[in-house]
RNA sequence: GGAGGGGUACCAAAGCGGUCAAAUGGGGCGGGCUGUAAACCCGUUGACUUCGGUCUUCGAAGGUUCGAAUCCUUCCCCCUCCA
């Protein structure tokens, strides 16, 4: 039996909710549809928090649908009240279409835009939402919403119940985001709005809105919120962001991401994160367990970065962690020949490095064994770094057995 | 609007005139064990330092005092109960 959208969403654990699911599965193994997600532009760029989403859209071209990507201008605009315990700061329109722009460039890479059935539509929903008449809307659209109804949904309700304050404008939100379905729905056709958890609520209003509206039968479906094995967010490391573009997390640093997850964890990424067929993932899953974040690393870094990246990753990683030497993909900071002739103090040149901030941090690193030059500790925080420790020009610096950068001498 | 309670470091939470750069727990970082995992153990966790100390920090601003996170005044914010 072939694979419907649905199976396979299932299979891979994208599935959390589905307003109507047999239906949908129906509906979509016998036409294509077009389907939407909308995604939050409040930041300069998208992170793996945002992959699963991301990963749906090209399942859904995958099976011939159509996705579109709203990105919402409007909406950021409010700000999504949902799963937030504080109401957002405002940001400008000036500051939401730069990270429009900057956002976009994630779908350029991962949605195909070749195949022109399945070619990603991309809207913003300033575009309507900018143009409302607020008495129309009222008339039209806020005779559907009983606030009864709006204060039991969680993104209101935990927000009350916690008595911590909801605007006027936030408590709109889930408003909006019913109208964009609507919108949506009559221009483009869309009957189907994926999201994650979290948007249950805000989905469901808008399946709810063009039943009463038009009262056509849309869906709503939603993917589980992913928690790690050891209980933490996915996405967010103390090191910030998790973020999906070279220039906010290097390609090296995106491989590491990924080849360090929990063991509990792989092969569920492997099946969310990767294009792996199941029956495939199914047949490696005993394999060593390093081998397969190895593999795992390689398919998402290949993924977004290119296969040329995901490589020289992977070989820097197999240098630096395996031989004790390094890989040119680490990163690199510029040293005169100059200023080694009087020789440089450990603790600036661990500044220089920007693996510590200061100069405190660097000290007690020292002290707890935990700077390495050229692999050999660092016991003396007076010690200098001349001419002499470089080998071939380069010096690796190392902070702890993660992180490392090289010095390379310019004249 | 009335009556109480509170705002302490990344988070939670002690401290309530000097011994407080501030207990303890979580988180983070480093070390050990290992597999770049988990668990566990150890160390560390404001900045600068000539390693003697110095500087900035306990909601904000003033004040009392030789000396304040601790006492007083004003202001801002949050919570509980009443209207």
């Amino acid at each position: 039996m072939k694979k419907s959208f649905i199976s396979e969403f299932k299979e891979r654990e994208y599935f959390n909710q589905c307003t109507n699911s047999d239906e949908l599965d129906n509906l979509m193994n016998n036409k294509k549809i077009n389907a939407y997600i909308g995604f939050d532009c409040t930041a300069q760029s998208l992170h793996v928090g945002s992959l699963l989403q991301i990963m749906c859209l090209r399942m859904l071209q995958k099976y011939g649908h159509r996705p579109i990507v709203l990105l919402g201008g409007g909406t950021t605009m409010i700000g999504d009240p949902s799963g937030k315990e504080e109401t957002r700061k405002i940001l400008s329109t000036k500051e939401i279409n730069k990270n429009i722009k900057n956002i976009k460039k994630v779908f350029d890479i991962f949605l195909d835009k070749k195949n022109i059935k399945t070619k990603p539509i991309f809207v913003n929903n300033l575009k309507w939402l900018g143009k409302l008449n607020y008495i129309k809307f009222l008339r039209e659209i806020g005779k559907h919403f009983t606030i009864n109804k709006m204060l039991s949904f969680d993104s209101v309700k935990l927000r009350l119940d916690r008595e911590q304050s909801l605007s006027y404008m936030e408590f709109n939100y889930m408003i909006l985001q019913a109208y964009d379905f609507l919108e949506l729905n009559k221009k483009n056709t869309c009957v189907l709005q994926i999201g994650g958890s979290d948007q249950w609520g805000n989905i469901v209003n808008g399946v709810d809105l063009i039943k009463r509206n038009s009262g056509e039968q849309v869906f709503g479906l939603t993917t589980p919120l992913i928690t790690l094995a050891s209980g933490a967010k996915m996405g967010k490391t103390e090191k910030g962001a998790v973020w999906l573009d070279k220039n906010l997390l290097s390609p090296y640093d995106y491989w590491q991401f990924w080849r360090n997850t929990d063991d509990r964890d792989v092969i569920k990424f492997l099946k969310m994160f990767t294009d792996k067929d199941i029956s495939e993932i199914e047949i490696i899953k005993n394999k060593n367990i390093n081998e397969l974040k190895i593999l795992l690393a390689n398919e998402t870094t290949s993924m977004l970065h290119g296969k040329v990246a995901a490589k020289k990753a992977a070989e820097t990683a197999e240098k630096t962690f395996g031989a004790g030497s390094f890989g040119d993909d680490l990163p690199v900071i510029k040293i005169k020949r100059n200023q080694l002739n009087i020789g440089m103090n450990i603790i600036d040149v661990v500044i220089m490095s920007n693996l510590l901030k200061s100069k405190s941090e660097a000290r007690r690193a020292i002290k707890n064994l935990g700077i390495k030059i050229n692999n050999n500790t660092v016991d003396n925080d007076n010690s200098n770094i001349t001419i002499d420790d470089f080998k071939d020009d380069i010096l690796k610096l190392s902070h702890g057995k993660k992180n490392h950068v090289l010095f390379k001498i310019i004249n």
